[in-house]
DNA sequence: CTTTAGCACCCCCGCGTGCGGAGTGCTAAG
DNA sequence: CTTAGCACTCCGCACGCGGGGGTGCTAAAG
């Protein structure tokens, strides 16, 4: 049963990755029933019953009738019951099924709006503003912001040169797109004199300049395959050290992490042990890396409910993420909050979807 | 009572800063009977009570001597008992006198002085080298390890460049030191050709590598004021430019923290109010950076025991720190670890201090 | 057939109680 | 000064108990 419309666009039956299981029909009571369980549930973290969701859910029902819906609900395995006589809380199938096609979001206000536009301050050099955009992010949500670096889509190679260290080793600075220096040291087989370097840095720029980098380092490949009879020392070392230089460069992304600390406050986290795992996770950076790659693959908001990441140390946590694009919708990176699955999800998601549209809008102007 | 014997330069009777009481005469056999409470406390972690006193201590001396002895001990603030029928426990007085007095050091042996040595790879360029040492800090001891960045203290210009970019503005680029990379754009009052380009990079790189930032300036200046020609403005900028990008950066002195999550280990961190407190003084920097910078100093290593930090977010912590230097016996930076105030001091302390030295002579042949 | 009231049951939670263990301070004797 | 003995204190734990919130089932009503 697709769900033509979704109102964010949720990794849901879209794509079947996650939603291997077709729900079974719920009627129109049930879900009724099902979002006021878990809007309750958001608010105050308990178990809810059926005497307070019959006092609550406007549905002129009496409890008996809702405990019947329930435990409904439970056997489709969208709520669980902690323990035999508690109310029920909402399982990450019941959440997901909630962010498809229940929840309703609550937009942003035009104040708030101009609120966070304001923090975004388009004058800020690049890693600023990403800066900004994760501690506003943390902030707005009382969680944990992250905003990925940026893409830069095309890498030009703009300059290279080459400068002499002590032993065989050589600073290589490489110019791209205009102002991204990188600069890498690299071992080379024998040491080189200055004069040399500039002439292999003369011929690097002479062939490469203007090329885009993964276009650069193919020719470079092509070069070594080829007979190279004709190819003098030279040459060669300069294939090699470009090579060399090249290699490193596999566009490491990074994030900038922002307000992980809020995430300690939060009593479904108060589990040292597993607060330490995804602390480690943030650190050693990869399970954030993989999953805001994954966001990559569609535009606009999507979110990850505890298990759905894959990833151990986000078991009770839910990523809200959403795409920022440039004018012509070209998406340059992700941004996202890292919370507890129990968020408030109408709050959370235009939050984020917002700022990265706004994100996106800085960035603009720039190349 | 100056503790001309000082194993370890520890933040003590030297410097009248926290140690202000002075301590009332304590004999040979209560220091005995501190020490061995404090070590078995260090082990255990638990309150020790006479009894294992008495086992423990290597002194033939009854549960009932001791329980005396200890009472003393306890109206000298040194230790204290959680409750009326609990072990005492090492007050932060307590620990004091064991780090200026008792403490016996156990030297690293020279395997694992050689293991530290691997580590610290000297090929890596500085701030992947300051990951490595904070890391292996953090591994070593299974506590929070921080490297504060070295300073810059000379500055030689190696090398300079520029690149042309389109309306009037100019990518400089700048090699300091070795291996430190600068770069920025800047505007200029005319748009310049490659050419031109070159020959002032030229000049200047023939003119003033190898020296010093600010005698470069100073020969830049006089050189202004008399033929003009030569000089031209864009040279300035430059050099004025690379300063600024200098001082900017002493100034704001930053670290590299590593094995936080360690932390999260320790029962005695088990609050996660308290922690959060921790982690967010981590992320404000602000704290660490203060400590440290009061470590510079004086040479060696110093320790911060509980609240004589001066901050509330490390009360349960201490912090000891080692300085590193060059050849020359100048102070380049300072490093150390952070931990729960009952951390193994005899272990901690070599260990700290021993990366401090081999950091130094690792970072001794560059600049 | 659905909804509802009633009922028995279940389980968590907080509270008081009692008990054993560990350690202390005091006292008096060696 | 040191030590044994003793009374005392406090913690931690297990146990039991009662109340509250909630359930599932059943049977009656709509």
């Amino acid at each position: 049963m697709p769900c033509a419309d979704c109102a964010i666009r949720a990794r849901c039956c879209q794509c079947d990755l996650f939603c291997t299981v077709s729900e079974p029909t719920i009627n129109e009571r049930a879900q009724h029933l099902l979002k006021a369980l878990i809007e309750r549930h958001i608010r105050d973290g308990q178990p809810v019953g059926s005497k307070t969701l019959a006092q609550n859910s406007g549905l002129a029902l009496s409890p008996a009738t809702i405990r019947n819906v329930v435990a409904d609900l439970e056997r489709m395995g969208l709520v669980h019951a902690p323990h035999t006589s508690a109310g029920r809380v909402p399982t990450e199938r019941g959440y997901r099924l909630f962010i498809d096609n229940l929840v309703s979001v609550r937009p942003l206000d035009e104040s708030q709006v101009q609120t966070i536009a304001g923090q975004l301050d388009a004058e800020a050099d690049t890693s600023t503003l990403m800066e900004n955009a994760s501690a506003m992010l943390s902030e707005l949500t009382h969680m944990a912001g992250v905003v990925m670096l940026p893409f830069q889509k095309q890498e030009a190679l703009r300059h290279i040169e080459f400068l002499p260290l002590s032993d065989n080793r050589v600073l290589a600075i490489l110019v791209i797109n205009e102002r991204d220096v990188q600069n890498r040291v690299i071992h080379t087989s024998r040491p080189y004199e200055r004069a040399e370097l500039e002439r292999i840095a003369n011929y690097l720029n002479a062939q490469f300049e203007g090329q885009d980098l993964s276009t650069v380092r193919r020719n470079l490949l092509d070069e070594m395959q080829g007979d190279r009879e004709h190819i003098d020392r030279l040459m060669h070392s300069a294939i090699e050290m470009a090579q060399q230089t090249f290699e490193g460069e596999n566009g490491a992304q990074d994030y900038v992490l922002a307000g992980e600390t809020n995430l300690m406050d939060y009593k479904e986290m108060a589990d040292v042990a597993r607060l330490r795992q995804l602390f480690e996770a943030f650190n050693e950076k990869r399970a954030v890396l993989d999953l805001f790659d994954k966001s990559l693959q569609a535009q606009g908001v999507q979110i990850f409910i505890g298990q759905e990441s894959g990833y151990e140390a986000f078991d009770n946590c839910s990523v809200v993420t959403a795409t920022y694009s440039s004018a012509d919708d070209e998406i340059l990176g992700v941004l996202g909050v890292i919370g507890p699955t129990r968020m408030a999800y109408d709050r959370i998601i235009p939050v984020v979807d917002v700022t990265a549209k706004l994100l996106g809008r800085v960035l603009n102007p720039r190349n």
